[in-house]
RNA sequence: GCCAAGGUGGCAGAGUCCGGCCUAACGCGUCCGCCUGCAGAGCGGAUCUUCGCCGGUUCAAAUCCGGCCCUUGGCUCCA
């Protein structure tokens, strides 16, 4: 079965062929290292993360490139707040964001390059856009000439004629669409002053831990989209094959990566470009400008790395999910329902032997069609919504069989706890089989709570058994009474 | 104003590329039954005739075509 992806360049749900048959490079444009990482960032990297490891599962090898912007007006707006110069709050931030990925679950990728470490490569490039005509150097500042090149606005359709102003520029611009290669001299206390939040000191202390460099224009700074295309070159090649990158990245940014690379290699840049929806908090964007986000710690500290990657990938990657306590509460079923069930294929395949005759030809069928329809879903376009539905429905063949059957069909069994870990582990990268099988103090207390409370049950004492469970839930364990006498699961 | 994406049953959210198996997946909610000392979990069934609005194409449309209305994102920093 093919893979098929959407794509921004051309609209359309296209075959997906990698250049080279066996590897896929990929690269995501990461993020600014100025302000807490939020909700929308996480979503867009579990969404990266899960058709990484879709494509690895599919056999490809994949390259997956995603990078930090340290260098950035809005790093140098926190000077005096998150740290003392440019470098000491982008890395105080960083740490933050390193945090954050690994309580995902999100595997790493290959590279994490900064922009204070390819100053050599964007300044190549920028030289080399000059060199063939497609920029021009105006009072020691470098613009990209957008007349220039033939296929600007082929990603986002838009017309460079129709571009408004920039005031600023306009003096050193040729034409006002053109966008900035390199800055001159230091950052502009005025665009950091925009930057800054309410009560922060002014800016002009800020400015002088603003980071500059040598260039052959003189000393200054790279332009906001150059670094993109300096480090994926560098990385992955002047062409690869998936560019991943927020919807709000389309224009001008994703934009101009492909005009500055494009011009200055002559070759295509990123073949597939996927764009995801934005997560929306009360009608509108969560951004970090409008100061309307729930950053990834607390969310992850609140919900926990199952229910909120849950909740991710119960939308497909391009759409704009809601954030709310109902969506959220929503997705605390959906990964109890899987995680039961996964608990109950286990229990079950361990209280069988191996030998044991039972075959339920229902289960076997069902995990069947599961593994088929996970894998067409995410085969089309990476829906994550569709697969996760598959994922309810493994849930629900085991709760049948099990509830169905005085004797369980191990092989069957073993099929299912197989398809959760392959599926919900290792592709949607849920906390499904990893947990090892040591038995603890705790679980042998609670054996023995148990047993305790049965015996009152006997007895018909319920007001002490229900005293029992109502204690046991207070401190997190839940108790289910069945035929086969009680269970229980740690919450 | 311009560009893009989207509007689906009480909520949420797939399906729209390749029209029929969609009297619309998965989940939540509501109701009934089973199970149970009770609860929870689970199982079985029901509810939801409807897919922004208007018109068209077709034997057949949530899915195709045209027009209109609305929402979100972008055109300024942004996953």
């Amino acid at each position: 079965m093919t893979l098929h992806v959407t794509n921004t360049l051309t609209g359309e749900r296209e075959v997906f062929e990698p250049a080279d048959d066996d590897q896929v490079t990929l690269y995501l444009c990461g993020l600014t290292t100025s302000d807490p990482v939020h909700v929308g960032h996480a979503r867009t990297w579990v969404h990266t993360d899960v058709m990484c490891r879709w494509l690895e599962s599919v056999g490809y090898d994949v390259r997956y490139v995603q990078n930090f912007t340290d260098v950035s007006e809005k790093i140098v707006a926190r000077i005096g707040e998150d740290g003392d110069d440019e470098r000491e709050v982008a890395r105080n931030y960083m740490a933050e964001v390193i945090d954050a990925m690994d309580a995902l679950g999100l595997r790493r990728a290959d590279v994490y390059p900064r922009v204070s470490e390819h100053i050599d490569d964007i300044v190549r490039m920028v030289e080399a856009l000059v060199e063939k005509g497609y920029a021009y150097e105006s009072n020691g500042s470098v613009y990209f000439d957008v007349s220039s090149f033939e296929g600007y606005g082929k990603l986002s359709n838009q017309d460079p004629g129709e571009m408004e102003a920039d005031a600023d520029y306009a003096g050193e611009k040729r034409d006002p669409a053109d966008f900035a290669l390199w800055k001159a001299g230091g950052v502009d206390p005025e665009e950091v002053a925009g930057h800054r939040h309410e009560g922060a000191a002014p800016p002009e202390e800020a400015v002088e831990g603003a980071l500059t460099w040598d260039s052959p224009w003189g000393e200054g700074r790279p332009g906001w989209h150059i670094e993109c295309s300096a480090m994926s070159t560098t990385h992955l090649g002047e062409t690869f094959d998936i560019h991943v990158a927020g919807s709000d990245l389309v224009f001008p940014h994703n934009e101009n990566e492909i005009a500055q690379s494009e011009a200055a290699t002559g070759k295509e840049f990123s073949r597939y470009w996927l764009h995801t929806g934005m997560v929306q908090v009360e009608g509108e964007k969560m951004s970090s400008s409008l100061r309307n986000f729930t950053t990834a710690r607390e969310a992850i500290e609140e919900f926990g790395p199952d229910v909120l990657r849950t909740f991710f990938l119960s939308t497909v990657y391009s759409a704009d999910p809601t954030f709310s306590a109902a969506t959220l509460a929503e997705a605390g079923d959906r990964w109890e329902t899987i995680e039961r069930g996964y608990e109950r294929a286990v229990a079950a395949r361990d209280s069988v032997d191996a030998y044991a005759k039972l075959v339920d030809g229902d289960l076997r069928e069902a995990v069947d069609a599961v593994r088929e329809s996970f894998e067409a879903a995410m085969n089309d376009d990476f829906n994550t919504r569709e697969a996760m539905a598959a994922l309810l429905d493994l849930a629900s063949a085991v709760n049948a069989h099990v509830d169905g059957h005085a004797e369980y069909d191990y092989a069957g069994l073993k099929r299912a706890v197989d398809a959760f870990e392959g599926l919900g582990g290792d592709v949607f990268g849920l906390s499904l089989g990893d947990s090892g099988g040591e038995v603890s103090v705790a679980e042998d207390l609670v054996e023995l709570v148990l047993e305790v409370r049965e015996a009152e049950r006997e007895a018909g004492n319920y007001d002490r058994a229900d005293d029992l469970r109502d204690r046991l839930a207070a401190l997190g364990v839940e108790v289910q009474d069945s035929e086969d006498g009680p269970s229980y699961r740690f919450e």
